[in-house]
DNA sequence: ACTTGATATCACCAGTCGGTGACATGCGCA
DNA sequence: TGCGCATGTCACCGACTGGTGATATCAAGT
């Protein structure tokens, strides 16, 4: 809210700056992204980012573009937190078979959605949106999961006579649906999804899944 | 628009009724219903339902307390819409096992929500907003999901030493999610989601995970 | 015929939204 | 020093939202 509010900016040498735009660019990204993932996307827009930021919303207008580019903005971050949240080595040496891929892969991302939100709103903005701010956004995700996986992957192919894509595409929509219902309501199909408890069961249920398709 | 639109009302035995609450009541639910099926539950407000009604949005409070009650009203349909688009019998003399059953259910709901764009919000909007409205709207729709279970599940349990809810969620889960993401962007996890043949591959991918882990 | 109550419409409110032009302020450079 | 440009602020616009009170219109009962 107040000038307090700095962290380091790039200042030359005296004092403080409180004119600086690399800042304020920076401090309106911080507000956005923290808009979308405790208030999610409904609630995300010029007024409110500027309020957030503690700035006018012209300056949104000016370093951003308006909404558009803000968006496009956190987008850009997005491909770093896909790899901050998904550690890519670690393990790896122990895959041995396509599905012990698939499993550690669905099992990281299980609990790298679990515990961050803004990936959630972003995940659950796709599912209930279609418009082209969010397609974008939706292709940067995409290409950095893919990448992440192409990169933990190495040189394991799925069996022959297997629909890969389609079954892998199963499991990462049940892994994120039920972390989005998770989210929001902490109950999904009877089962309630509160405690680690009730997680720990879906992961089972998952690595069941996954060794029932990739023997 | 104009006051063409009349059905039939419970008019005595002198022509047209103009002035019909259950008629205009109606409409209202009729409009709300359109309104969240084709544009989503954002645009669900009360300004546009009373302008897709053509009639005052004042008629909206008065006869179902404000969006609310018209929202809940809305739920009340959406038990028999279950009844409606999920065929309870037919083929259910030929369930052997509890594998057969989940498949069936499992298919079953994939079509049931790939032609009904009503459902898919109503999902969409149960997964990406926390409120008390949608909060009964899912409730609804979970004990009318049950209850079709039940009737149809007959005195087939699942195997021992599996859990099956676990397993469940999260197949239902996945079919939920890849319903929702091929209706809003047409892709997912590299997967098309447009032709039919997209999603008969999905559909087998369904059948093996259930096979997988219902033998 | 006259009243009563239900049905429907209208006008208006305060609030928020995205968006824009004009203006103030201060830094850096000539 | 003063000029110019970047930075920041303010005021305003039209459009839309949910919500409410007052009023018109008509049907039915006494």
């Amino acid at each position: 809210m107040t000038i307090e509010n700095q962290t380091d900016a790039t200042q030359s040498e005296t004092g403080i700056r409180v004119r600086d735009r690399s800042e304020t660019a920076g401090r309106i990204l911080r507000a956005a992204t923290a808009l979308l993932a405790e208030e999610g996307f409904a609630k995300l827009g010029i007024n409110a980012v500027a309020r957030g930021a503690g700035c006018d919303k012209q300056l949104i207008y000016r370093y951003f573009g308006g909404m558009d580019g803000l968006v496009d903005a956190i987008g850009i971050e997005l491909a770093g937190w896909v790899e901050d949240r998904m550690p890519a080595d670690g393990g790896s040496a122990f895959l041995l078979t396509y599905g012990d891929l698939v499993e550690r892969f669905l099992l990281l991302y299980l609990d790298a959605l679990r515990d961050d939100p803004l990936m959630r709103k972003i995940i659950a903005w796709e599912i209930a949106e279609t418009n082209p701010q969010v397609r974008r956004l939706s292709e940067v995700r995409g290409k950095a999961m893919a990448q992440w996986l192409d990169r933990v992957r190495g040189n394991l192919a799925p069996p022959k006579g297997i629909d890969a894509p389609a079954l892998n595409a199963l499991l990462i929509g049940a892994v994120q649906h039920l972390v989005l219902a998770g989210d929001v309501s902490g109950r999904f199909a009877g089962l309630a999804l509160a405690s680690d408890q009730d997680w720990e069961r879906l992961a089972n249920g998952l690595r069941r899944l996954v060794r029932g398709v990739y023997p």
